[in-house]
RNA sequence: GGUCCUGUGGCCGAGUGGCUAGGCAGAGCUCUGCAAAAGCUCGUACAGCGGUUCGAAUCCGCUCGGGACCUCCA
């Protein structure tokens, strides 16, 4: 390993040097969507983020196991409303066709912008047992308290131990001072209390029932739950957006801290927002597109589509906890950085050493090209600053190039630092930001242009071309057909 | 109102006490049948004003601008 991997970690604020609990083993939690209807572009930018150190964790030889949950119940909204429940009314299905349905598209898109799955992706209500259970511990403990059937978390009282607010530096007085009225509020001894089991109203359709209620969980405890059984009481990384980090996380730390006595994880990275000319993109504003719209270009905000690997590249040259500015010219200047970056990929794969080269060692072209090698490595290192490593790889690219023009030769550089070269490009490129070669070549429109070829030759009574073309052609299995009516193709038999 | 972040060249975007980030756009040169690609070179960028320092885009203060969170959001 070639220096040591920082983080900067939200909860102390510092850039800390990550060190896991039980290296090589790393636990990795990070807040899934909530799926009741199509994914923000906003998560898509997380979820991205994440998997890129994901990725850089592993390239680093960690065993990572990474849980990233899908909310299907409880996260509600400001009217009380389940949001599932009220997309299943209005679409007059089930609450879990609903959730079956946005669970796919999402893992499409992801899947799209080459995301790799998580290792285990556990849903809400498919761990109730585990949620009853923390909210007996935290009962036991004396942090919560019954009222009306629900359970809330007693947040005056942990506050005689703890200290809530500690991630996003809130004060409890000042919270005090500014809450609004929200439903149910009423049965709580403390407007900063939060639910961890609700009774559900009579119309509520996604309902258990418990020795307290027949209700449904709080959105906050499903993730203290989910990480604790899958990464154990205390783990390594803690992942989410910046706008989870008040109130969703800091339940989350009183909730692990009020039943097991320690506090879930022990870095927490808070990725930045996406904006649209400066402007959070969200979607109360209308400002914000989906992805689907960006890769088509079927919105009134864009001038055109994008490629999935353009928007990944696009994303990763802006750092994760920076916010990012989307606007067409920074698209297009991306489509073209890309572009560029992907020819070098392609390049490089085709290159081999030659055998018996001979040539004298440039040396100042080997202590170049290691050095920016080097570079790659720091710049991961450094908070996972996927924009400065895009940058050296851009330093790599000149280089591929000149081999390719002859201005630089295999020789100058010696085996070792091409063959260092090759394999640092292509894995930071490849397997680390996860970019890869998206072919937008139409093989039906190369066909005709071949087949046009193949009717020259035919007119011109080239036969000896029109005979090799046919072969060729078949040895790609397809078959050309001549007929009276013209030339077209047929796959194989 | 409280808490916090931020202001980098035509655009995007890293950096954060002395060392060329990078991409896009632009100019010049090399190569070239044409066109392109590619390589090389260039533009005297750090919101403003003070301060600390041998030295500041980078630290501190103030001013101005932009933004986020404060129970919908990644």
């Amino acid at each position: 390993m070639i220096g040591k991997l920082r983080v900067v970690n939200s909860l102390t604020k510092q850039k800390e040097e990550f060190v896991p609990l039980n290296a090589p083993h790393v636990g990795m939690y990070v807040c899934g969507p909530t799926v009741y209807s199509d994914v923000h572009l906003g998560n898509v930018r997380t979820f991205i983020s994440f998997d890129v150190i994901y990725r850089y964790l592993q390239f680093l030889g960690y065993k990572v196991r990474y849980v990233r949950n899908i909310t299907d119940v409880g996260h509600l909204l400001d009217s009380g409303e389940d949001k599932i429940s009220k997309k299943a009314k209005l679409e007059n299905l089930e609450p879990m066709e609903i959730v079956q349905k946005y669970t796919n598209d999402f893992r499409q898109v992801m899947d799209t912008f080459n995301a790799l799955p998580p290792d285990i992706e556990p849903t809400a209500t498919g761990h109730l047992m585990e949620q009853i259970k923390m909210i007996q511990e935290l009962l036991a403990n004396g942090y919560a308290y019954e009222s009306n059937g629900s359970i809330y978390f007693d947040i005056s009282k942990y506050n005689e131990d703890r200290q809530y607010g500690k991630l996003s530096g809130r004060k409890t007085e000042d919270l005090l001072n500014q809450t609004r009225e929200l439903d149910g509020q009423s049965d709580k001894r403390n407007p900063l209390d939060f639910a961890l089991w609700k009774k559900a109203a009579p119309e509520h359709i996604m309902r258990w029932n418990t020795q307290w209620s027949d209700g449904f969980p709080g959105w906050h405890l499903e993730c203290s739950v989910m990480s604790t059984k899958y990464l154990g009481e205390e783990f390594d990384i803690h992942g989410g957006g910046m706008d989870l980090k008040f109130p969703h996380h800091e339940c989350e730390i009183a909730q692990n801290a009020g039943s097991t006595g320690k506090e879930g994880a022990r870095y927490w990275l808070h990725t930045n927002m996406l904006t649209v000319n400066g402007q959070k993109m969200s979607k109360s504003l209308g400002n914000s597109f989906l992805p689907e719209q960006l890769i088509t270009g079927n919105h009134e905000l864009l001038e055109r589509g994008y490629s999935p690997m353009t928007i990944r590249f696009f994303m990763l040259q802006s750092h994760y906890a920076s916010t990012l500015d989307f606007s067409n010219e920074a698209l297009n200047a991306a489509q073209k950085g890309y572009t560029k970056l992907a020819n070098g990929l392609r390049l490089i794969k085709s290159y081999e050493y030659p055998q018996n080269a001979e040539g004298d060692l440039n040396q100042k072209q080997v202590d170049q090209i290691n050095k920016i090698c080097d570079n790659c490595h720091y710049a991961m290192n450094d908070d996972f600053n996927t924009a400065l490593t895009i940058g050296h790889l851009f330093n790599l690219v000149k280089k591929i190039n000149s081999i390719q023009t002859g201005q630089l030769k295999f020789t100058d550089i010696g085996e070792e630092t091409f063959n260092r070269m090759k394999q640092t490009f292509i894995a930071f490129t490849e397997d680390v930001l996860g970019l890869k070669l998206e072919s937008e070549i139409s093989t039906d429109n190369l066909l005709e242009v071949i087949l046009s070829e193949y009717k020259a030759a035919k007119e011109s009574k080239d036969y000896d071309k029109v005979d090799e073309l046919r072969a060729k052609l078949k040895a790609e299995g397809v078959i050309v057909k001549d007929m009276k009516s013209g030339v077209d193709w047929a796959f194989e038999e």
